[in-house]
DNA sequence: TGAATTTGACCGAC
DNA sequence: GTCGGTCAAATTCA
């Protein structure tokens, strides 16, 4: 175990010198950037297989992704799927089972959390991509299409879109390796672009709830032509479609000084059991602030999912020191939310209330997914 | 029938 | 002109 917990520590190193050297040096090519996270990926790789998957994870669970840079604090992880809500569920169960989990000893819990689900943790091999329904349907040679009509469209600038955050993923060994990784949310692949310099193509996704919740969280997949087994996830704005149990077609005017002083959708995250989290400004510590009107735990699956499995290095005060990114900091709301994290998403997931449906429900019981209707 | 994927075309940035 | 990102028709699937 103590060889262990130093691979972590080795692992945790070498994450915080790419981080410094991202704030020193502003290093932007990618080939070496991917090169710098392979190592730090394998030295994780390395503590996992020699902590021999303590918790019940299975062979085809990928390690935790890693994240390179993170400059917008709960960012485009976490989980709000219905697939990876149950998956993480699954994977929290043995954090659930047995005793008060200050018994169990630090390094313990420190491992736990190293090794607990993120948002890239998988379970089963059809989650692997499985998040977007349908599965790859290889079309048959398209038959002659006639020429869109020229119409405005979207004003697009390259590389300003915004916030971002990129992760290496690697993806199962086992079974159909060219599935994407999945990360909890559900996600419609929009378009495939052949990347100059790259053997594999890039794929674009974005939020499945882009239309119901006008959710503008994106993302890019790309393998790395030089590992072949590990996929550059890049994400691009935030997922709003956690932020409000009102679909934006159906959103109330606020009424109330607190829905007038509410802060944008972006800036918010919700929990499961629909309380609130505020997120501070870009640039500030992230603030959780549980929503009084709701006695359940206050509990963001964006923020909970999304740091918890983050080195705490990575994510604490001391990683983004000087840093222009946003830091992620959970302050505590109470003793519990900071220390277990992962115990209060399972408490609220596990006691959500939902019957036989998708945890889904209890995340948006009053409104569903209408467009299933 | 609705939702998802595929893929060529389009558009803007560089 | 090239390239990356997006659109949307065609197609497939549940």
């Amino acid at each position: 175990m103590d060889d262990a917990v130093l691979q972590i520590e080795d692992a945790f190193g070498l994450a915080r010198e790419l981080m410094a050297e991202l704030q020193t040096t502003q290093q932007n090519d990618p080939a070496y950037l991917a090169r710098r996270c392979q190592r730090i990926a394998q030295a994780y790789l390395a503590a996992r297989r020699m902590l021999g998957h303590p918790h019940g994870a299975d062979d085809l669970s990928p390690p935790a992704a890693l994240p390179l840079h993170h400059p917008f604090g709960s960012g485009g992880d976490g989980s709000g799927g219905n697939h990876g809500h149950l998956q993480q569920l699954e994977l929290l169960r043995p954090f659930l089972g047995g005793g008060a989990p200050s018994s169990a000893p630090f390094h313990h819990q420190h491992l736990g959390r190293l090794l607990e689900p993120s948002p890239f943790n998988t379970t089963s091999p059809d989650i692997f991509g499985a998040g977007t329904s349908g599965g790859p349907v290889r079309r048959q040679a398209s038959s002659s299409r006639s020429s869109p009509p020229v119409q405005l469209r979207q004003h697009r600038r390259r590389g300003e879109s915004g916030e971002r955050m990129t992760m290496m993923v690697p993806v199962q060994r086992t079974g159909n390796t060219d599935l994407p990784p999945d990360d909890g949310y559900t996600w419609r692949k929009y378009g495939q672009k052949d990347i100059l310099g790259s053997r594999y193509p890039r794929s674009y996704y974005r939020c499945t709830h882009k239309n119901y919740y006008g959710c503008e969280a994106k993302k890019k997949v790309q393998r790395l032509d030089d590992d072949p087994f590990m996929y550059e996830v890049t994400y691009c704005g935030n997922h709003t479609c956690l932020t409000s149990t009102t679909p934006l077609l159906t959103l109330p005017a606020p009424t109330t000084a607190t829905a007038a002083a509410s802060p944008p959708a972006s800036m918010l995250t919700n929990s499961p059991t629909g309380s609130a989290a505020i997120l501070a400004g870009h640039g500030q510590d992230l603030v959780m602030a549980p929503a009084a009107e709701h006695p359940t735990p206050a509990l963001s699956t964006a923020i909970q999912l999304g740091i918890s499995w983050m080195p705490s290095a990575l994510v604490g005060p001391s990683a983004g020191e000087g840093s222009s990114s946003a830091q992620v900091n959970v302050p505590a709301a109470s003793g519990r939310d900071t220390e277990f994290p992962v115990m209060d998403l399972a408490d609220a997931m596990f006691n959500s209330g939902s019957s036989g449906g998708s945890s889904m429900d209890g995340i948006f019981p009053a409104h569903h997914d209408q467009r299933d209707s």
